[in-house]
DNA sequence: CGCAATTACTTACACCGTAAGTGGTGTGGC
DNA sequence: GCCACACCACTTACGGTGTAAGTAATTGCG
């Protein structure tokens, strides 16, 4: 038992920024991100708060880690697939994980630098849209609609009245919701589409997102042919 | 002088919803949103933080009701032109309203209570649709793609890691930023892409924002027909 | 005038991010 | 074997936060 390396009971694992990263981003699964406090991440981790610190510059800096961990969860485009499903498969994967993290895109808003994950996944999608012939004009224009759409799609699904956690209880839920809110006379179309979602057995939000990113697909095929 | 109503010099304006609403928006577009606290906005309007709390239940009342200040500033589509140019002039004051107050779209992620302005909007939007004759499924549709393209696509012009207060410094700008923050050779086609942008003249990211539009107009037009 | 409602004020509390300093522990050179 | 050192978790402290609770002043109305 000379120079006991971990063997120890009493050892704890060692905090890394990496580990830091992520219990901070479980915590804000979990609680939500508004409840996500150095002291509440030190505890979750058995340790101090200001422990934390010799791992993370700060909590901005953690905050920018932690964005740049959900981006390192997108599907990266395969190459060797044509840019069509390359470009529709890493949209869904996007639209995954940033519902996974539903803290993910108020974050965006305010952090300024991007880690080296998600300039590596920019980087790839540019990559995989030039080498399909793509002018790095006509990239751009590709680039800009697809990731405006995926990050705005999943911020209104995030932020729909009713829950978005698909199941049947929606049926009722979103009518309800509505009705109950206002008077429906005031927002008579509203209300049309309410009822007219309430009333449809299997309804879900999400499934709208992969009509508009086909529609949009389209759209970006027909003008680089 | 009995009954003196209002004009005596010390007598300040009183304190509103409305007031104290304006009061914090114009904090949030100066200092930035996380600055924004019921001390310092108390002080803004002379008075102590808890008076506050006689116009807004709690903070994220007060938030709410910011949000939908924003949206009433997003013009709604006039009726008497077809949905085409409404649905165009309504995303671009939209993206324009979402610019003018960037922490907006960041506060929407967590508001799940939409105020009247919000509902107004939304309703105004969907009447134009329907009225142009688009059956529920396909307004849902339409309103989908836009919408979502609207917010995601100036969440990412407002996250740009340059400036995107237009300007001619921009030109070499961006390729700065980008060649300083890592080597080259490990993204290249973001660098690339910098590079090719930098050395246009008049390069704009946020003229982005039209064709990308026009490209999902004209998908919902071939769609509808 | 007097009453009731409104609303700005003060005080207090628990919690926040983090600057600064301290002490114990594992490792590498002699 | 031993010691110096780098590391890293710890304690303490400070100024800031949102807001519960209570008080006092003003206003509008009978």
């Amino acid at each position: 038992m000379a120079t006991r390396a971990k063997q120890a009971p009493k050892r704890r694992a060692p905090l890394t920024r990496e580990r830091v990263l992520r219990a901070a981003i479980r915590v804000a699964d979990r609680h939500g991100i508004e409840s996500l406090s150095m002291r509440k991440l030190g505890h979750e981790l058995g340790v101090e708060a200001m422990s934390l610190y010799n791992h993370v510059r700060n909590k901005v800096d953690m905050l920018d880690g932690m964005v740049d961990v959900v981006f390192s969860e997108i599907d990266l485009p395969a190459d060797g697939v044509d840019w069509r499903t390359a470009m529709r498969k890493r949209a869904i994967s996007a639209r995954q994980a940033l519902l996974r993290h539903p803290w993910a895109i108020g974050l965006m808003e305010s952090r300024a630098t991007p880690g080296p994950a998600t300039l590596r996944h920019h980087d790839s999608v540019l990559g995989s849209l030039r080498t399909a012939g793509f002018s790095v004009d006509m990239a751009a224009h590709a680039y800009s609609v697809l990731d405006g759409y995926i990050y705005g799609f999943t911020l209104t699904e995030l932020t729909l009245p009713f829950s978005n956690t698909e199941g049947a209880a929606d049926v009722g839920e979103i009518a309800g919701n509505m009705l109950e809110g206002f008077r429906p006379a005031e927002y008579p179309h509203l209300t049309e589409m309410a009822i007219d979602r309430a009333t449809k057995p299997g309804y879900n939000y999400g499934d709208e997102f992969e009509y508009g990113l086909d529609l949009i697909l389209d759209g970006i095929q027909r003008v680089s042919d």
